[in-house]
RNA sequence: GCGGGGGUAGCAAAGCCUGGUCAAAUGCGCAGGACUUAAGAUCCUGUCCCUUAGUGGGUUCGAGGGUUCGAAUCCCUUCCCCCGCACCA
């Protein structure tokens, strides 16, 4: 019923602004304010996680336009990247679970047929979005709608302009780069693409170098450079099969699997041969020249991980230390493999580093504190390991072991300040080098067993660069955040962003124009593409060969002199529009897409075009429950507002929370506040232009409560706390109003008027279609979406209605407590209140349904047989019921 | 593991920065009442426990400590949840 009377005033009020332009943007006298949401990614339908995203911009957008600004609010697509070209591929496949996802999003066999052709989900997907946004009133410019990729040839030559800009600055260049790399498909596979290990990344091993004295080499992989001062011995598995091969021209000794993933990073490897680990054992082995470390038995070692060997550091190492325990007590064993006793039982752990409270063997003080004795208590060793190396890691310093040999002394420094030089020294001298190794094990999606790979000749933006950086802390710090407490958040962020790597293989985008075998890659094409939106209605009106770098540089950056008018026009626009004043996304986006936009905007713009505003908010919750496919409880928009109606559906997720909070989806809500918009909308009809003529006292409290309230919901709206505004501008002004008619009888004509007008203002940003409905209803020829913030006026009021409040709330309690059904009444208040109590007797009588008698306390023949006067203090009176 | 944000009554969510006026706003839910032939809507009242002629007391704000005359609010420790950790939109 009610979400029927919702969809048709949806409709309605939808056409007609359509009809009048409504939301379509010129630049004119006003001062203006921009707003945008990131562009979706074309692959999906809109869902409730986004409706809050960009509720936020839209109720934004329209608090702005009725406090008189030009506000401009464009929307576009993203179609750049590999999935849609992934889905369309697992469509012509057949693939059973992308079917049923389409199906599920409301597609038929006819059409997902259609979608095989990634260029098919670029047009079908904006038309849904489009009907979306529509139906739930969003007001959008949708002169200015675009999608990305080179399908749009005008946003491509744009999206090439921002790359030569980057690239003319020296911000991208090439370089290497690890990948976690299908060798079936030849591929990177990216977590999405994959059956197993989502998750798992490329980590950096250092790889060791032991000289056997002849000339092989056993090499191992630690994470751990800084402690190869405190190397005591060398691990090997007996019972594998290790490779001996030249590596860049050294022979090593590693497990067979370390081949192929040295071939994938570049190391140039030729086997020579197979040999057993059994046979290095009782060898001895240097890392630095004159060490004579031991290589001994250890069966737990993984072929699988790493080089299959390591080395022993027992001192900071738990699983070392117990490993070599164990083979020191293991006669049997040291026999089998004819290792002396003797020496093997000598083998002490090295002191490196000194740890607070600890001292330098950090290793023996975790086992005694988990009494571990064994290799094979895993649990507990993993829980050392982690432990030790947070410790360690960030409380040691370095000992004197380490006060030569580098490229500085590191005695009494930080391990967590050491590492680094370390292994830069370590490097540079060329006694390790650098490997990667994933993290765990990855299955792609032709189910083939990924590997790291080392991408040559990839190119990267380079957001490592110091003085880029600094600029982006300075476009940090002029920028409102809503709400600013993720401030540190993009602080972090900014320190600790590196190189990104930005082009692809495969997909849809826009070719590097330097390098053209390359893509450029989605996070990358988005990043000022705002500053498009001021044209992109005019650009389509002018032929593409007159779309060039030149023009671009023109209408961006005012440099060189166009005359053509089509130029001037454009640039003209976009000075007007320039910058972004608030973009608002969820907080995941925060590490990548919004801080790329700040880099981009500070590498490319000058500062008055860097963006003004940042909003970010939390990730929509269902009902109390995560949102998520499996839960099936990601309703589509479409659905919304079939279910519950536009206008329901916007003030609920508004309500749902704010700030950086996630906020919840509240079905019930929703149903509610149906009912209770329209009885305000009845309530409206009624009442509108009807009421008494005369002013009472009572008037003027409510015109300035009325004051009030549209103060302190100016201040939460400027904020984009649109819950408390919410709540502020509408439950509270309701509850205003009901006090107002329990005490003004018949209201006050002009107080009535300004209410509903004012209520029906505040609501409009959440609310605009029942308020365009209202507003007309009570005769107004305006539309509200273009009307104007309500204005507070000067009244005074003298009275006390929270003392009037509170009594009524006393009274009622003794009734309630009192065993007795009273018949009269008799209040004793200090002398002072009397007066204003007398005047509200009336008011009072009718409350209670009483008779009703007040008495001064100091009047001496009042009437008082319980002496209950005496109990009177001040805004308290006594009372009597008889 | 690292960085960020959170954990408040049946649910959702204010309060925390700037300690007391906080048994803690507001909305939902629930209970009682008014209105109504009835239902719905609306309005009033209540909704931690005990006690009570409007009162007084007890136990609460993830858990455990601490600072203070006094802590949901400040400090420390700990557990749990959300986001991100890179080539992926």
């Amino acid at each position: 019923m009610a979400e029927n009377t919702f969809k048709k005033l949806a409709d309605k009020w939808q056409a007609k602004w359509e009809e009048e332009k409504l939301f379509e943007a010129n630049p004119d006298k006003r001062k203006k304010f921009f707003v945008s949401f990131p562009y979706p990614y074309m692959n999906a339908v809109p869902h409730i996680g986004h409706f809050y995203t960009l509720m936020r911009v839209e109720a934004f957008a329209r608090y702005k336009r009725l406090r008189g600004f030009n506000v401009l609010f464009p929307q576009a697509w993203h179609c750049t990247g590999s999935p849609i070209v992934a889905a369309a591929k697992r469509i012509e496949e057949g693939e059973e679970k992308q079917v049923k996802s389409l199906k599920e999003q409301g597609f038929s066999v006819k059409e997902i047929k259609r979608l095989k052709r990634p260029e098919v989900w670029a047009e079908v997907f904006p038309g849904i979005w489009r009907k979306a946004c529509r139906e739930m009133g969003i007001s959008y410019d949708s002169r200015r709608e675009f999608i990305t990729t080179s399908l749009n040839p005008y946003y491509d030559k744009f999206i090439r302009w921002q790359f030569n800009k980057l690239k003319e600055k020296g911000l991208v260049s090439k370089g290497e780069h690890p990948v976690v790399w299908d060798p079936k498909t030849n591929m990177p596979v990216g977590d999405h693409d994959r059956v197993e290990g989502e998750g798992e990344t490329p980590q950096e091993f250092c790889l060791f170098k032991f000289s056997l004295g002849d000339n092989r080499k056993l090499v191992s992989a630690t994470l751990r450079p800084d402690t190869v001062m405190g190397i005591t011995n060398v691990f090997i598995n007996p019972d594998v099969e290790y490779v001996v091969a030249m590596v860049n021209g050294e022979e090593w000794v590693v497990s067979r699997p370390a081949i192929e993933k040295l071939r994938n990073q570049d190391f140039k490897v030729d086997v020579k041969g197979n040999v057993k680990g059994s046979a290095f054992i009782g060898k001895k082995a240097e890392f630095f020249k004159g060490q004579e470390l031991l290589v001994l038995p250890a069966s737990f070692l993984d072929e699988n991980y790493g080089t299959g060997i390591v080395h022993s550091v027992p001192s900071e190492s738990a699983d070392d230390l117990v490993a070599l325990r164990n083979i020191q007590s293991d006669e049997k064993l040291l026999k089998k493999y004819n290792l002396d006793i003797g020496i093997v039982k000598k083998i002490e752990p090295v002191e490196i580093f000194d740890t607070p409270g600890i001292g330098g063997r950090a290793a023996q003080h975790f086992l005694d504190k988990y009494n571990v004795k064994s290799q094979k208590e895993r649990d507990k060793l993993e829980k050392i390991k982690k432990e030790l190396y947070k410790l360690t890691f960030n409380k040691s310093v370095f000992n004197s072991l380490y006060k030569e040999g580098f490229s500085q002394s590191l005695e009494g420094i930080f391990v967590s300040k050491g590492q680094e030089i370390i292994k830069n020294d370590l490097l540079e001298q060329g006694k390790i080098h650098l490997f990667y190794d994933l993290t765990g094990r990855v299955v792609s999606r032709s189910l083939a067993e990924c590997v790291v790979k080392i991408v040559k000749d990839q190119w990267f933006v380079k957001y490592s660069d110091k003085d880029w950086k600094k600029k982006a802390y300075d476009a940090l710090k002029q920028i409102k955040l809503y709400p600013d407490i993720v401030r540190d958040q993009f602080e972090y962020v900014i320190g600790w962003l590196n190189d990104w790597a930005c082009v692809r293989e495969q997909g849809l985008g826009t070719r590097l124009p330097f390098d053209e075998k390359w893509l450029i890659e989605s996070l990358s094409d988005s990043t000022i593409y705002m500053a498009y939106y001021t044209i992109a209605n005019s650009i389509k009106e002018i032929p593409l060969s007159e779309v060039n770098d030149e023009l671009f540089d023109f209408v961006f950056l005012g440099r060189g002199n166009i005359k053509k008018d089509f130029a001037v026009k454009m640039r003209d626009e976009f000075e007007y529009w320039y910058p972004v004043d608030f973009r608002n996304s969820g907080k995941d986006l925060v590490q990548n897409h919004l801080t790329f936009f700040l880099f981009n905007h500070a590498a490319i713009f000058p500062v008055n075009k860097w963006p003004k505003g940042i909003g970010v908010n939390g990730w929509v919750r269902v009902d109390g429950q995560k949102m998520s496919k499996s839960k099936g409880n990601m309703i589509p928009l479409r659905e919304m507002a079939d279910v519950f109606g536009a206008d329901p559906s916007r003030i609920t997720i508004l309500s749902g929370g704010e700030g950086l909070d996630d906020p919840n989806w509240d079905s019930s809500f929703a149903k509610m506040i149906g009912s209770k918009l329209l009885g305000f909308s009845n309530f409206a009809e009624e009442h509108y232009g009807k009421g008494r003529p005369d002013r009472k006292e009572i008037d003027n409290w409510m015109d300035s409560e009325i004051n009030r309230i549209i103060k302190e919901t100016e201040g939460f709206m400027e904020e984009t706390f649109f819950r408390s505004a919410i709540q502020k501008s509408f439950f509270e002004l309701q509850s205003k109003l009901k006090w107002y008619l329990r005490r003004a009888d018949t209201p006050n004509k002009d107080v009535i008027k300004r209410f509903i007008e004012v209520q029906v203002l505040l609501l409009t940003p959440f609310t605009p279609h029942i308020c365009e409905e209202i507003w007309s209803k009570i005769g107004k020829k305006t539309l509200v979406s273009i009307e104007k913030w309500p204005e507070t006026k000067s009244v005074s009021f003298k009275g006390d209605e929270e003392f009037l409040e509170k009594i009524l709330d006393d009274f009622k309690a003794v009734l309630k407590l009192v065993k007795f059904k009273p018949k009269k009444a008799f209040l004793y208040v200090i002398p002072k209140e009397k007066e204003l109590l007398d005047e509200e007797i009336g008011f009072l009588k009718k409350e209670v349904g009483l008779e009703v008698n007040i008495f001064s306390v100091s009047d001496k023949d009042k009437y008082d047989p319980e002496n209950k006067s005496k109990k009177a203090k001040p805004g308290k009176p006594a009372i009597y019921l008889e």
